[in-house]
DNA sequence: CTGAAAGCGCTTACAG
DNA sequence: CTGAAAGCGCTTACAG
């Protein structure tokens, strides 16, 4: 591999010491215009590139920021991981983007892993599990995203608002006119799934006329889509019909339309249901679903945000824990 | 933030030099049971963590690798780098995975980063243009997949068997009796697609008895999806209707049959539909979907073997280029 | 089996 | 405005 160049030797070809070089390279300290011009000229004839680990070694700071994420094939985390890389690319950090698998050996490797590379700061998104930060040496700014930390000390965290959008999902439902409601989900869904539950159930109970019930899958063999069409065949079963369906995801929800088609139930037509996350499916499928769709723009920003003010703040120890918590939205399609 | 401790301490700590720290730390050279016990013990009593940045500087290795990829987003990219990844992880290196949306700045300005970060390897995922290595202030060993590198010198190539994958998709069209095809791809497509349109014409251009029109988006501000939909509107009013349909990829291809659905067009009884990628869509829309199957993992294998292969020789400069193609499987569903 | 020392490529007080 | 020098945390010949 051919050897680039240090700042040393771009030194005595311009003829200049190393110190002046990398002034003129971060433009910090004084040097005449011509010093300036002299050096930039053999930085440009040489295709000089300055050499990130040693400046990360030696001013303990390394521009980059780690992210911790459990599935990086799931459109929701896709979008959210994209819009956030994007918004700290354009304020000069690099991100390298930790896919957990929803394995927590991976996750504390990965963790190890950045922490040797010296990362300014953690994003850690969603996850099943408490996070566990105590294999890191250093202390370290983090922000989490829908993800509880187990962590004393400053945390960000941001939140979609996944209390309302169950509640939202419920009003909608209702105000269509279903007086029986599924809610379905999963069983092994993290925090910010059950909020969602929560939210619907919640909303449900301030309405004496309606009932609900819970469906929750435990079938961790199953696709989200598989598991749908899995608990539509309990619903067909059930002597007191239902007439509306909240299905906290929206493959899962396409999975339930699905399922209560084969059984010659149509949506929305004698059961109307609401999906959540606004998934590219949404608009391609037919019926086109309904759904709370989560501000990805918002979160990303929100979280880019909070993490560079923390790193920027540095203040280390002191145990305030900042949360946002950012809107969703209803969209109303076919499905109900 | 607490500041971890260094192998100098842990060094004092454990009464033995610096360099024997770092022997026992690699498991390298030589030393008693005893001082690896002892030196071992204070490392863990401490949480101590190794520098992968002074490793790095040191070593000028970083055992990191980059990875440069359109678009995070889509279903096959995703499924590809994850996979890429785990397989790295395994074999130590961390992968920092760089989206550029297509744009032709910020990869360059990715390069200089990975660049700058002293990556010991680079992979490439397919993307519209060459890909301009000149920025690089270092030679690096590189894999491309689906995507024509610029570059002089080695380079590793791994691609999907598109041609193969157009042909079989045309063979299985005109065994299914059509004879009117159309193929549906994206003008604005790269070389990995228009292979696809390349290998199901040549299977046409076999059967003296069947005809194929070639129907190619410009429409960019559209989805995939949306373009489908838009070209059957071209479809149906054609006076010699088409009875077969190769689209190059499967949300253009659930497009046409919706697109053909809206016109009272019924696939497959009239119109048959063959789509590409394999996409997690194809079998919960309803008709699910023919399609061509990527070997994801294969690809994911090979360009990673590949790509450490050529670290590990790391003969530098010589123009051999190693090639590998990776074969395609055709997935039969309803709509085909 | 172990240590002293050089050096990876930078930045940044310190001195002038 | 500029340079000499220390030092970030490691690894690795070299010497013993």
């Amino acid at each position: 591999m051919k050897k680039s160049l240090s700042i040393k030797e771009i030194a005595a070809l311009s003829g200049v010491s190393v110190a002046t070089v990398s002034r003129v390279l971060n433009d910090n300290g004084r040097f005449s215009e011509e010093t300036r011009q002299k050096v930039l000229k053999v930085i440009k004839e040489n295709n000089y590139q300055v050499n990130s680990i040693a400046q990360t070694l030696r001013s303990q700071r390394s521009t980059t920021i780690g992210m911790i994420v459990p599935d990086i094939k799931n459109g929701f985390f896709a979008n959210l991981i994209n819009q956030i890389e994007a918004t700290l690319f354009t304020r000069g950090y690099s991100t390298i983007i930790c896919t957990t698998d929803k394995d927590s050996a991976k996750e504390t490797a990965y963790l190890k892993a950045l922490d040797a590379k010296l990362v300014d700061g953690l994003i850690c998104i969603s996850g099943q599990e408490y996070l566990d930060l105590s294999v890191m040496s250093r202390r370290i700014p983090l922000v989490c995203i829908d993800r509880n930390p187990n962590v004393k000390g400053e945390v960000g965290f941001v939140q979609s608002d996944n209390l309302t959008g169950g509640t939202v999902a419920s009003q909608h439902l209702i105000s269509e006119g279903c007086q029986q409601i599924a809610i379905v989900s999963k069983s092994d869904g993290p925090s910010s799934i059950q909020k969602r539950v929560e939210g619907a159930v919640n909303e449900i109970n301030q309405h004496p006329n309606v009932n609900y019930q819970l469906l929750l899958s435990d079938r961790k063999d199953l696709s989200n889509y598989a598991r749908g069409v899995d608990i539509a065949k309990e619903l067909v079963k059930q002597t007191q019909p239902v007439d509306g369906v909240f299905a906290t995801n929206d493959w899962l929800a396409w999975g339930i339309i699905q399922g209560l088609k084969d059984h010659g139930v149509h949506v929305p037509t004698q059961v109307k249901v609401v999906g959540y996350d606004n998934d590219d499916i949404c608009e391609i499928l037919q019926p086109s679903l309904t759904t709370i769709s989560q501000n990805i723009p918002e979160l990303a920003e929100e979280a880019a945000n909070l993490l560079l003010k923390m790193i920027h703040i540095d203040n280390g120890n002191d145990g305030v824990i900042e949360k946002k918590r950012v809107p969703v939205e209803l969209i109303v399609r076919d499905s109900a």
